[in-house]
DNA sequence: TACAATGGCTAATATGATTAGCTAAAAGGA
DNA sequence: TCCTTTTAGCTAATCATATTAGCCATTGTA
């Protein structure tokens, strides 16, 4: 007994699940087993049991990604930038499948703390757009451009979605250089 | 006794139930008392019980939104076309946020017939795109760029996660614009 | 009318989350 | 060192839900 777990390594551990089972076979069940523990034991790290754990990855999940942009962010600008972080989050979503739906899953339909959760990469995309010419209000709504098409891209591509055979990469990589075009068009637009 | 329910009484039941209390609070319990049946009785109904359920309802709301975006395009062509089998799709996921749910959370690990509920759709799409010069590998591109961009921005607005003030329609139609307009560059590229 | 299929029911079982209450090990201070 | 408190585990019990088995009334049809 006395096993000497801790929040962060129970976390781990869950996340190592997801990504090889998925999320909805991450049960306490199943965790305990794999760390040596019965069950009931988890709640003495959990006090809300499996739904804090949930939340918990969730968080987890968002810091880490923002860690990863951040990281693919460095000593690049603009389009570079852009391309960097986008790749940096695909990446992710696909290194971290099981993770990946966590950050999604919970919270759906209570937002308070996700919505804190993404901030950092929130932050991460305005510092990158603010080499560019362009309105405040246009950097909200190219964020949330991205955030939809980063989130719904990577989604699809992880479950599978993407039945052509063309290849994903070749997508992804069009998809943000027309993006860019029409950001760059907006420029000049203002440049006028 | 002998309620006399069918498969679509129920989906169409267990939809609206999802998009009230959330995908997840669906349960064979309370859809059953909903219905004025037992638990079990759905199993005469859904012989994979919860499971088949969710999937039903997958199918169902992969068809529905196929029907939406098909009405919307009707009468129109290329950028007016476009734009409304967007908003559609968006209309869509605002109106059944919990089928919307059930639509992506089913199958999340195994994606046959979810490739194939979602043909439909993607067929709109390749139809709209036709009066566009395109090669088919931009098509494809294109498709799939649509497609994670409406999920992903469909997903993160129902669920609350665009928090700054600004207006989230003017996001969404400013991110629809920007792609159109770096689909017009390319068709330049062409023509040249 | 007989009779097969259907759609409902009750009762039992399985699985997983959760709670209550117990206890040994660890930590830390007199 | 010894006492005390906290911590992190355990067992046993409870709850919720899904699921299965087997019974029975209704329905619809030869």
């Amino acid at each position: 007994m006395k096993v000497g777990l801790d929040k962060t390594t129970i976390i781990e551990m869950a996340a190592n699940m997801a990504d090889e089972k998925g999320i909805a076979n991450v049960t306490l069940k199943v965790l305990a087993a794999e760390l040596g523990v019965k069950p009931s034991s988890l709640y003495k790290h959990f006090n809300g049991g499996l739904g804090e754990l949930n939340k918990e990855l969730m968080l987890y999940g968002w810091h880490s990604l923002e860690i990863e942009i951040t990281k693919a962010a460095i000593g690049k600008a603009k389009d570079d930038a852009i391309m960097a972080i986008c790749y940096a989050y695909r990446n992710f979503s696909a290194g971290h499948k099981g993770l990946f739906e966590a950050m999604q899953w919970y919270n759906m339909y209570r937002s308070e703390e996700h919505l804190q959760a993404t901030q950092g990469m929130v932050s991460v995309f305005f510092q990158v757009l603010d080499s560019y010419e362009l309105s405040e209000e246009q950097k909200v709504h190219i964020v949330r451009m991205f955030r939809g098409f980063l989130q719904g891209f990577s989604s699809i591509e992880s479950h599978g979605g993407y039945g052509n055979p063309l290849s994903i990469n070749d997508s992804f990589d069009f998809a943000l250089k027309t993006i860019l075009n029409g950001i760059h068009d907006l420029q000049e637009g203002m440049e006028k």
